[in-house]
This record gives structure tokens, sequence and C-alpha cells, in this order.
DNA sequence: TTGAAAGCGCTAACAG
DNA sequence: CTGTTAGCGCTTTCAA
């Protein structure tokens, strides 16, 4: 292993300077600073971050908190926030958790160890959020999603009660009045975001909630399924439907089909997301695109912004991400190829 | 910030004395040890895993390299790695890159600078393996989805070959001789590996290949859709067709339906992969499914065993997992939804 | 069973 | 412009 004494050595110098040339410190005469990265070279030398981070008190690295679960979602936030980040010279450590008690414990080995400068949180889980914010203490930290705040930190949500809102008054406008709701699991802060707008949107209708035509699923396209099911087999079923995410609305899809209902004469169809088969499923999906790689590298930046000191302004503390209403097949819009865009 | 001077200091012990109970060392009177251990808690303090690290010359972080590409198999093959290093006390820092060049330099900052105490790297275009390969000298490493192996690290390959040639074989069951296949990304690894089983398949069958049959796409559904539809304009146009991956067997599903061709009778279709979509699609998708999560545990385990000093057994230089093919609707199976299985 | 002290690889005063 | 030196927080001999 090779060390900066190796290379003071083979330059002729003193380690204080190779560290100067390392830090690109200016004071070093041409010719030296030549010969030392010569050396470097030669050695093929890099710095021991370890080392330089136990003197620094910095590590440049920063922890990323999520939970376990399968997801689109997460998969390309933390891809937006990595991108950023190591553009920025950070490391990123993932770090996922099932329950909230491993969740605590698995940020305060990262935080305390000071392994890391900063975190970014997601934690859609309501209860969570409170958990860990308590801890989060001067720790420079970026919440994802949760209505939680502190002075410390700031916080990440994108526009969940404006989108669901939007699609629910387009469905409105197709002329439903039996608009069913699929919930997505309990406590969390999206879905409940997104009831909420649902529930506006049906009151400045002037269309009066309906339990029955409420239900819940896990998020994923098995419950999506199921719940759609128990929707549609009922009496007096729903004419349209909006699930709290796009992986339900398509278990939806498929529900109606297996029930030969036509989509979206029999029943619309509408999810949150826009993920990639949103567009390829056939009725493609009418949803609400969330940015998700841009809020990725939003955190990035709301993170490293912090790190930097950099005052925050009042209106910074949290920050709303717009999202977008895309009209696709399934609301009952006409096809239109030309506008579906392209991933990301 | 809480030090182990703090702790000795209150405990009234010497920092070494500190260290010992940190360590879980025996040689430490019961009595010494629950004071320092009460201290410790009061103080709620945990060892710098910096300076531990530098002292120890282990890290306890792990590094992950893989592409910065949107893919259900990555972030996969990622959660199931994290779930099990996490498990065993380890951390995991991730590190994407879009370009070769790129991806070298992460993971020469990442492995030089000592960060971590083992790779991960899953590079599926051959020619960056190589690159990167030649530099990994005596790190600890787990090559995923490469040809490439050293005598140093071991190589966890999915069964590429025999899940294409089981699906090829398939389709020719159902009476199809013009079997075309969608190429991935160039120079993919398992793009090239999955041709060879069609290949070979085919000869099996007596069937000649026809390159007017094979065209590429870049695993993703956009040019899945775009590749299949040239196909199938085509005059002389295949009555099914073996998509590289399930992302663009999905863009195929799609071309189909806008060409009004039925699926399966006027073209059979099938992928690789069994993303969560294939299942509820329809009509659903017909594919070889890879255990993506098992592959990201097993990548762990290989690694820590690597670590650990475990004797490699030659056998296990270069692992293959096995996959398996699963009949659907889309190649002309009848329905059955019960077999269907759960998602991970 | 415990403490003193050296040192992991590096940075940052402080001298010169 | 450059070298010496004192740590950063911890582990690990070596003595006691």
């Amino acid at each position: 292993m090779t060390t900066i004494k190796d290379v003071a050595k083979k330059a002729g110098v003193s380690i204080a300077t190779v560290s100067r040339v390392i830090n690109g410190n200016t004071n070093v005469r041409a010719q030296t600073r030549e010969n030392v990265t010569k050396a470097i070279e030669e050695l093929n030398y890099t710095p021991s971050a370890i080392a330089q981070g136990l003197q620094k008190k910095v590590t440049k690295t920063i922890g990323v908190i999520f939970p376990d679960a399968s997801s689109y979602y997460f998969a390309e936030i933390i891809r937006g926030i990595n991108r950023y980040l190591q553009k920025h010279a950070y490391q990123v450590v993932v770090s996922s958790s099932h329950d909230a008690e491993d969740e605590a414990k698995t940020f305060f080995s990262l935080v305390n160890g000071r392994q890391v400068d900063g975190v970014i949180l997601m934690m859609p889980s309501i209860h969570n959020a409170e958990v860990i914010n308590s801890h989060i203490r001067d720790l420079p930290a970026v919440l994802l999603n949760t209505e939680i705040n502190t002075p410390e930190s700031v916080t990440l949500v994108i526009d969940n009660y404006q989108g669901a809102y939007e699609a629910t008054i387009h469905l409105v406008e197709h002329g439903h009045t039996k608009i069913g709701f699929i919930h997505g699991s309990r406590n969390n802060y999206d879905s409940e975001e997104r009831y909420r707008g649902y529930l506006n949107a049906l009151a400045e209708a002037g269309i009066a909630p309906d339990k029955d035509l409420e239900t819940r699923g896990k998020f994923i396209e098995n419950s999506g399924f199921e719940a759609a099911r128990a929707l549609m087999e009922q009496e007096n079923r729903p004419t349209a439907i909006f699930a709290a995410n796009d992986a339900m609305a398509i278990g939806a899809i498929e529900a109606a089909k297996r029930l030969s209902l036509d989509i979206p004469n029999d029943v619309a169809i509408v999810g949150f997301d826009d993920i990639s088969t949103a567009r390829f499923i056939s009725p493609s999906l009418t949803t609400v695109n969330v940015p998700v790689l841009k809020i990725g590298q939003l955190a990035g930046e709301y993170l490293l912004k912090q790190l930097r000191g950099e005052a925050k302004e009042e209106r910074d503390q949290i920050a709303v991400v717009p999202v977008n209403f895309v009209r696709r097949e399934s609301c009952g819009c006409p096809p239109n190829h030309h506008t579906d865009g392209q991933p990301n």
C-alpha cells in the first residue's frame, strides 16, 4: 500500500509538501509540484480517504436511507441522488430497512460513526419520520416525502395534492361521478396527500365521497389487482378508479380485463407516478408524472447547499416539486402517440 | 462529538480499557466492563468508524459499481446485495457510471482511497469489464454477468444460455420456424449469451438462422417497440419473436398491437428476466425468470467469503445461477393464473 | 487486569 | 516556498 511517505521519499520532499500538492495548495514551487506529481503518478498513489477523513472531519460521503421495497420510485430517486452527488465528488452509501426499528439502528451507526457528512432520508411512513427526525440534531439532512420538518433540515415533497386533484377533476370532466380510490399503504404520506387531493376535487365537483368506493392496496400491482377487483365486483361499482400509484393502477387495468370490463368505457383508470410501463400498457395509462430523477438531484443539491453552509432562505425549508398530469387512453382521452414523450 | 477519551474519563479508566470493552476483549474485570458500558450508554457514544478503519485497515464497507441505467434489473440486484450485506454489518456504497472512463475513475478513488474492503462489479459491457478487471489486483471482488474472471475474484453469471435455449425450443414446439431475435445493447454479455442459446436451439431444431429476423434494441421498451416494428413490417415477417429482455418484449407486444397483429396467433412473443409487469401485461408475457434478489444476495455471500479468507473451491470460481422458464400467454400457451406465483 | 505509548495516513499550524 | 511537528480517534503491543 503506497502512502504519502513513499511519495515524499520518491520526490525528495517532505510529506507536508506532498500534502500541499494533493490539496491544490498554491504555495509550492512549480518545479517541486511537478516532481511530486510525477512521483504520485509513478507510484499510482491515491490518498487514503480514511486518513483524510479522520483529519479533516469530513468524509465526502452522504448516507441515503430508504425502505427496502422493490420500487421503481425509490430506485430512480437513488439514481438521481447518486448521479448528482457523484458529480460533486461525494460518495453515496445506501442503507435500507424494513421496519422503523431497524431504520433507526442503521441510521445511528451511520451517523454516530461519523461516516457520513449528511443524510437523505426517504421515509414514506409517517411514523418512522418522527422517530428518526428527533435524532437528526445538527446533521445536515434532506427529508423526502414526509410532512415532518425541523429548523435544521430541509424537506422535499412532490405536489401530491395538486396531482391528485387534477387527476380527479379530469375524471369528473369525463362525466364520472362514481370515482373509486385505491389507497396505498397505511400511514403513507404520499397516499394520504393524494387522497386529500381526490377528496377536495370531489367536493369541488359537488360529489359526495363514498366510502364504498374506497379500498386499500400496498403500492404493488398485486394489491392493486385485488383492490380493483373488490371495487368492481360490487353491486354499485365505480365507473372510474383513481389509484394512488401506477403499479396499483396497472393491477387495476388487469383486473378490469379479467372481469371483461372495457377500459375506459366501462371503467376509466388513472394512476400516479408515470412509471415507464404506463406508456406501454394497453390501454396506455393516464397518470401524474413525477420527475423522479430530478427529485433525486434536488435532494442532492439541497444537501450540498447545507453542507456548504449556504444560508437557507425561509422558503427553501420545505420545497414542493411540481408534478404533471398526463392524459393517455385509460381515462377516456383519445390516443395520442406523439405527446407521450421519452422516458428519462 | 464524544470520543473514546470522554468515555475513559467518565468511567475513570484509560482509553485502552474502553477500547477493550468496545471490541469485546475478555481481559477486563466484570466490574470495570460494567462501568465502561454505563459510561458509553450515558454519553451515547459510538466509536468513530473512520478512526477504527484507519487503525484496523478495514472499513466494513463494500463498493457496488453498476451502470447508470434505469433498470429493474440493477435496482433489484443492489437491493439484494444491500439486504444481505447490511445483515452482516457491512455498509454499501453505490457508484454508478455512464461510460467506461468514468467507471474506472470512480472505481479507483473508491479502491485506492481504501474506502472499501471489497467490490461487487456489474459490468454488462464486455469492454468495461476488461478495463477494470485488470486493476482489481488483490482486492476481493465479485463480478456479475461478465465472462471475465481472475484467479483473485469470483464471477457470478446467470444461466443466460440455458434460459434462451429453453425459450427458443418452446417456440419451436409451438410450431414456429420463423423466430425473430431482438438483441440487447452491443457488446453486452447477457445479450450475447442469450443469442447463443437462441442459435443453438434453432440449430438443434434444424432451423437455419436468418439474419433478416434479427434486429437490435437497447434493453428498453422504446427500442424494443421500434425493433419489433421493423421486424414485423417486413415482407417475410417472423411468426415469433424472442427479445433479449422483458422491457423490449413489452415494447414488442405494444408494437404488435399497433400493427393490429394478434398475440400469440399472428406473432408469439417471449422475453427474458420476468420483471413484474410481465405477469400483468395483456397478454401475459412468457419469459425466463431470473432470481434477481437472490443474485444480489449471492454476490454478497461470495464477497464475504473472500473477505473472511475462506478457501474458494475451484468450482466456486465461477458460479452459474439457474433460471426458470415460465409459460404465460404470449407464447401461445393457455392462460394459467394459478401458477404465476408471487413477486419477490 | 490495566495503563502508557506508539502509530495508522494524513492535514495544518508554525517555523524557518 | 518548504520542513517539523502535533494531533485526528482509535487499536495494540509492551510493561506493570
